[in-house]
DNA sequence: TCTCTTCCGTAAATCGATTTGTCATCTACG
DNA sequence: CGTAGATGACAAATCGATTTACGGAAGAGA
């Protein structure tokens, strides 16, 4: 059928004139056996092509070597713009990638909705990323005693150990920082209305680092289920409206096209009258016109730390921890006051 | 264990009081038994939350209720914007809905370079998302004796069935005959080097109609491994050498910032100075600025056609031929004339 | 009444691997 | 020389479902 690797552990046995049992034991490196056969059962093996049917583990031992990976996405996300996010897609192709080292599967999980009646699927293990309150995915991945390790911290207990977790706030910090000492004295915050642990942090970390350094407060949070014209609109109206910013934190990566179209219609250029940062790093950013500073959250690294931490709670091993991920600043000319024109390219 | 669905058959068969095989034969439609017995067994199955597990039941059928999804990123897509691709993102979870409205749960499956020793993945059918020339893809599945269904032609064997085909030069077409109306004189073409029939249909498509309305061929070959850096240089010389094209058509979705950044250092506008338009539409498309007119390729549509034609070929019926999902033209200011700043809008 | 169908339902084999329990054979030592 | 203990390999049970092949009961016809 279509069950790839066509031989079998019987074939093996046969080729190697020993027992099922003990290809089985030489393979997985389980009961007693003289070294030599089991160097000469791991040749046979490797000659005849021979890869053991997950399916049949699978039944046996109870491990498919498949993990799930089930992203925020919303239902109805068939249109346009509410999935396109290029931050998932390199998390996807990452994890894809990461699990696969040690011979896992990635699945994909379809949205919410329609998971209600969630077929049983084979999983051994999964990965939720960006978890917000009473999140329906851990609720099910909970009830189903499917082992589970998030990317970003669960604003319902922030304090679980499988989790790997950005330092939101350090980067929200990171970007202010180098904002003000570009010369910018009036930073505002774009912030998600979202109820994520993520969006949390950046609030926080903007009032703390403002109060601190004597900065008026400029939050504008925005809906994420209209990110172009909710950004658009909280732009404009900052631009606006009283002593206007000369500096704009954008802490979606959704939020970019709208922020650039308002900043544009305002008639203001960027970064002459006002520069720009992102709080997540992706095409978006890259690709604007000029290319934007932002923090690259090194979504590569959290698949990685994801798999390792996965692997671990699937063994039964004690929690190592929350894994931080540390993100990257990539500054761009969005937030250079010496804009050079030439020197269009992308960093790093 | 991490199984889902703890209630085995035997649990519902002893609360039915019947045999295990008179409960898969019930559930399965399978056998002959009373009307009556089978529905009193679906709804103990019911009433139990009872669902088949897919490991086992894989095991003795063949079947599994796993499909695979192998896009075109490459190896080392780790680095930036190789695999950031907006259309791929959308392609993905309109494949995961799609296959999960039978039952059907999808795989990611990795790159190609780490899939030499392929681990024997649990897998119904497959789908390859534009197959290039000799696709080490199609190779392996093919030797695996995996069912395929591919979205876009595969060069080597564009007349196959089990495909789901973009009419692409009609969208050249299209896209030339806005831009003509637009009153584009010099309409430019930048394509993509790759080896796929994609590329290869938008080159004929485009030369066809230059000739038959008498104008300049202004073709240009990027090379898909330095999308940015090739768009940009491509376009440049455009822009600089001779009389200047005053419309361009991207034909892959990955050139757009590089165009974009050309035509602003060329110090030209858009649309006032060059209308553009794309092959592919996709966020890049939709936040640039001014937004640009694309060709929705509608990868909603494409996953759906796709899954019901692997469902086909699995069941092992008639290629019903190959089916082509029109993609649909999404007029945005990039290439209108009259550029009207308010209504900055997105079309549909 | 006896046989021949038909109808329902079940027991048992099967898928491919892992795991458990058993059984020779060999070694060591009193 | 005999026995406890270690060693190496295997037979059989198992995982949870599907599929095949069979058997008992009821109904039909002679």
């Amino acid at each position: 059928m279509a069950v790839a690797g066509r031989t079998t552990i019987r074939d093996v046995a046969a080729a190697a004139g020993v027992s099922p049992t003990t290809v089985s034991h030489a393979l997985n490196g389980k009961g007693r056996l003289d070294p030599r056969t089991r160097a000469r059962i791991q040749r046979t093996a490797e000659r005849l092509g021979y890869q053991a049917n997950r399916i049949a583990r699978g039944l046996r031992s109870g491990r498919y070597g498949v993990q799930a990976l089930w992203l925020p996405i919303e239902q109805d996300a068939a249109s346009s713009d509410a999935l396109t996010l290029d931050y998932y897609m390199r998390l996807a192709s990452a994890m894809t990638k990461a699990f696969f080292a040690r011979g896992d599967v990635v699945m994909l999980i379809p949205p919410v909705g329609s998971s209600e009646k969630l077929v049983p699927v084979p999983t051994d293990g999964a990965i939720v990323a960006d978890p917000y309150d009473n999140d329906p995915r851990l609720a099910v991945l909970r009830r189903l005693d499917i082992p589970t390790v998030t990317i970003e911290r669960n604003p319902v207990d922030p304090d679980d150990p499988w989790c790997v977790a950005s330092d939101t706030g350090h980067h929200i910090e990171t970007l202010l920082e180098h904002l003000a000492s570009e010369g910018a004295e009036r930073i505002a915050l774009l912030v998600p209305e979202a109820m994520g642990a993520w969006s949390r942090e950046e609030r926080q970390a903007y009032r703390t680092w403002s109060s601190q350094h004597g900065r008026d407060r400029l939050t504008r949070p925005v809906s994420m289920r209209t990110p172009f014209a909710g950004a658009q609109h909280a732009v404009r109206a900052l631009l606006l409206a009283g002593p206007r910013p000369d500096a704009i934190v954008i802490g979606a990566e959704r939020f970019v096209p709208g922020t650039m179209l308002a900043i544009a219609e305002a008639g203001l250029e960027v970064p002459e009258d006002v520069l720009v940062a992102v709080a997540v790093d992706g095409n978006l950013a890259r690709a604007s016109l000029p290319p934007l500073t932002a923090v690259d959250l090194q979504p590569e690294q959290q698949a990685y730390a994801a798999a390792q931490l996965l692997w671990r709670r699937l063994d039964g091993e004690e929690p190592p921890g929350q894994w931080t991920v540390p993100g990257i600043l990539r500054v761009r000319e969005s937030s250079s006051r010496h804009r050079s024109r030439s020197s269009a390219g992308r960093s790093s």
